[in-house]
DNA sequence: TGATTATCCTACCAACTAAGTAGACTTTTA
DNA sequence: TAAAAGTCTACTTAGTTGGTAGGATAATCA
């Protein structure tokens, strides 16, 4: 399942892909639209700003907004990113990949079953965009 | 991402499915050959016995072993049992299913996009049984 | 019938993660 | 230089994960 975090963080992006070329948003903004702890919220921004998605300005007239255009933002990225592997198995993750212990991934069923769930998932995620997301 | 406890249970599931009527299994036994911790392995069996996948016998001779034939044991049931929802969000889960709060499913792209990934993976994991995960 | 074998059950514990909060610091701009 | 806004470090609190301990219960067999 995805974390309240990664919820929170889609939600963010969304609003944030909405206004996109229109200026920073305050956090203080989006936390109320879109009901977020402010607090929370600003460490998810922040994680993402580090993350190379968004692009902040501090002072008066600052905020929050997207580094690129909302369909250059892929959504398994995102998950990655703020909600960890997508795959079900350490063994079958391409990004977060863990030899299983006690356990011959050349003679393991669970593990081709779970490469198979992993391409479904990933055909999606991998083939959307922030932009995918809108309305 | 499937819990130890998940990852467990299907080694042992396996292990029974291997044995599947030559009678019943010491839990030593299959803690000893799939090298799980006995104690936390006992705890799982007595779930999956509860859940009607397993049956045992106490005293001398006794042990566990499959109360249905490997290929009608679902895949995607011993995941919920174990493991919990499939699906990566609440308000797109079949068996768990909960309500988003402060979202309208009626407009909610990520929601659309998680119904796909869903079912991609219900997909696999609904036709798979035990016995596809041998060998 | 009583010892042995094995599952069943209740309770507990340590470590970790998720979710959120507090408060001070820094930078920008008017 | 004051106000506005993001940045950073540290903390708290609650829940989950991955186990362990020890006895109760039931079946078997001598």
């Amino acid at each position: 399942m995805l974390s309240k975090k990664s919820q929170y963080a889609f939600k963010a992006l969304t609003y944030l892909a909405e206004k996109y070329n229109k200026g920073p948003v305050l956090i203080s903004e989006i936390s109320k639209k879109k009901k977020i702890p402010l607090k929370f919220l600003e460490n998810i921004l922040l994680e993402l700003k580090k993350a190379g998605i968004l692009e902040s300005k501090k002072g008066k007239g600052g905020g929050y907004f997207l580094k690129k255009d909302p369909s250059k933002v892929n959504v398994a990225n995102v998950i990655r990113l703020v909600n960890g592997p997508i795959a079900m198995l350490p063994c079958v993750s391409l990004y977060f990949y863990e030899r299983c212990k006690n356990c011959d991934e050349k003679h393991c069923g669970l593990h081709d079953m779970m490469i198979l769930v992993r391409d479904a998932s990933l055909n999606i995620l991998e083939n959307r965009t922030l932009k995918d997301l809108l309305l």
